[in-house]
DNA sequence: CTGAAAGCGCTTACAG
DNA sequence: CTGAAAGCGCTTACAG
């Protein structure tokens, strides 16, 4: 298979008539601790110029048990946020000497639990993680293995974790509350009904700003399974018809808002004039909609650098067992589909 | 480290009282090859059930030198275009038994040739790769090392290798015709200054298009190292304010339209109306532009699949020498921005 | 300061 | 039909 027999550590040694043993610790940069002479140093490290020695990664990894690889699960490396995401978390780690698995869950706990498993057989040496709901079990016996875990985006309430994400709650009340001031009283919150921290947050964060206002509370769950577009359409133009006093909506993810302006569409109800409109999480294109998408803002690099942060952190020092909590601000963009009276600008960032 | 030591094939033949070689052929399903009794088997198999072993991958990989790994090697991972083949790829991939290691290049040839580097380090066992120009040389070292490459999205005239693309040239040929039936005469192309293929490909295909119809051609390639979005606007801007001929503009990526729209938004023209868009790489959210953009889309599902197909092919049968270059055809969405006398209609898909 | 040797967990040619 | 043993390329405890 390879073209040409790799040379070894026993060949370089062989080659200047010492032991293997002298060679290795020259290339760990033990030399110094070990206390080899400058000039035998010198020596070996010409020869492995000169021979373009190349170390196995594998025999090493076999060796250490250290693989120097990280394994990202996330929920879907085609949705954008991931994307920015895993782009930064690879950029952050390759600098780092890491390399990356990464594998999409979709949400299943069944995928997660077999990526989880294949990361374990490839001995990955921390796990980057957005977990699906019911796979606690899984993650405990990670940490509890010692295994380097750190989670994003959702965390488990009762299960010790590292962790960071965007404080949705407080995104969220932020984006009502700006819908209250500019007078809006029945504003609806468009979710999915699933049980995932950043999901409740969110919601929370919605129902203080209610409450504060004394606003009447609009919550439609779309149901999470496998829907198809066409089918999330059709529970949101229901619902919005059915409630003719809503005159904004929250939406609650980004797909979820794609979906909603299909409604809002379907209904023939203006954006920005009789329905203002937010969506969590914002997007490059949301300011070429017409009008302009208003839209929380997750702080991607932060949250990227965090992770893997923290995960070198708990590499690197395995003993130190206190696991951090991480919540980063969201932003506000405030654009012309949230605003009253907004006439149909063309470019509004 | 580990929580308890693994159990091993040594422990397994021990505790049966028969050999390592034995246990592995079991393992390895050459038991029957090996006329194995089926008592034997049935007591191995029974044993590493109660045991849970675990295979140790590295170990096998380090003996076998075949790591069940692909090096996926791509433009930018936060790139909608790439992000979605890279989330059916590691689909196929995964459940052919394969993990993905993957890199952005940011196009850049030095963090190219690293990347390979590592993935080779890393023994993997194939690549998939989205070529910066430049990058030729090391592309034909791992070709003479009898590596299993699949390029795609660009290639390189004159270097024989495996390829998956979309047919750059008459997916543009086809839009450009689509605006010369609608009645532009003066479209303008909008592109990069970069040599790769696919750009090429693109250009040639909107010159054919042109001169079928004897009109003229008005192409603007922007700088492509790193400019900022801004400066990018600013260039579309002055170009289209200095042609004011031109009525039509078709973007040869995506990120160019985002720019492009930007720049009409600066110019105050009317998409759609005053100005005809198209762009190559569909988008979800371009039916949710306003007016919706018309786009020239690529087959995401089978490129993807034809990639992960072709390089397992060469991975399985190194021996076949025969490369494989396939070009898919792209569909045009044909939506509001690029049909004559369009009102801004709500949602058009 | 440096070396001889064991051992990580597998696979497989060789032998019987 | 099954086993003893070599060897993949490293690291590192032990010895001197």
């Amino acid at each position: 298979m390879q073209a040409k027999k790799r040379v070894s550590i026993a060949d370089i040694a062989r080659q200047l008539n010492i032991s293997v043993t002298t060679v290795s610790f020259i290339l760990n940069g033990k030399a110094r601790e070990m206390r080899i002479s400058d000039a035998l140093i010198k020596k070996v490290e010409t020869l492995i110029q000169q021979t373009n020695y190349q170390p196995n990664a594998l025999a090493k990894s076999f060796r250490t048990g250290k693989t120097n690889t990280i394994g990202l699960l996330i929920e879907d490396i085609s949705n954008p946020f991931f994307a920015q995401i895993a782009r930064q978390i690879e950029d952050n780690a390759y600098k780092r000497g890491y390399r990356i698995f990464y594998a999409s869950t979709e949400n299943s706990i069944e995928k997660a639990r077999e990526m989880i498993q294949l990361f374990a057989d490839r001995h990955v040496d921390g796990y980057i993680i957005t977990a699906p709901a019911g796979i606690e079990a899984e993650i405990k016996t990670l940490i509890e293995m010692k295994r380097p875990v750190v989670l994003f985006d959702r965390y488990f309430k009762g299960l010790q974790t590292s962790y960071v994400g965007v404080d949705n709650y407080t995104g969220t009340y932020d984006a009502v509350i700006h819908l209250l001031e500019n007078g809006s009283r029945n504003i609806a919150f468009v979710t999915t009904d699933s049980a995932q921290s950043q999901m409740k947050d969110r919601l929370a964060g919605y129902k203080k700003a209610l409450q504060e206002y004394g606003a009447t509370a609009y919550v439609k769950k779309i149901p999470f399974d496998g829907q198809e577009g066409k089918e999330v359409t059709r529970h949101i133009t229901a619902y919005l018809h059915s409630k003719s006093k809503v005159d904004a909506v929250f939406f609650a993810t980004n797909y979820l808002l794609l979906r909603g302006l299909e409604a809002l569409a379907v209904l023939g109800k203006k954006v920005g004039e009789e329905m203002r409109v937010v969506s969590f999480d914002d997007h490059e294109f949301f300011a070429l909609f017409n009008p302009a998408i208003t839209a929380v803002a997750q702080p991607v690099p932060e949250i990227a650098s965090q992770l893997i942060n923290l995960l070198l952190q708990e590499l690197e020092q395995p003993d130190i067992q206190e696991k951090q909590f991480i919540q980063l601000p969201a932003t506000l963009h405030v654009r012309a589909s949230s605003v009253k009276k907004t006439h149909n600008a063309h470019v509004n960032n």
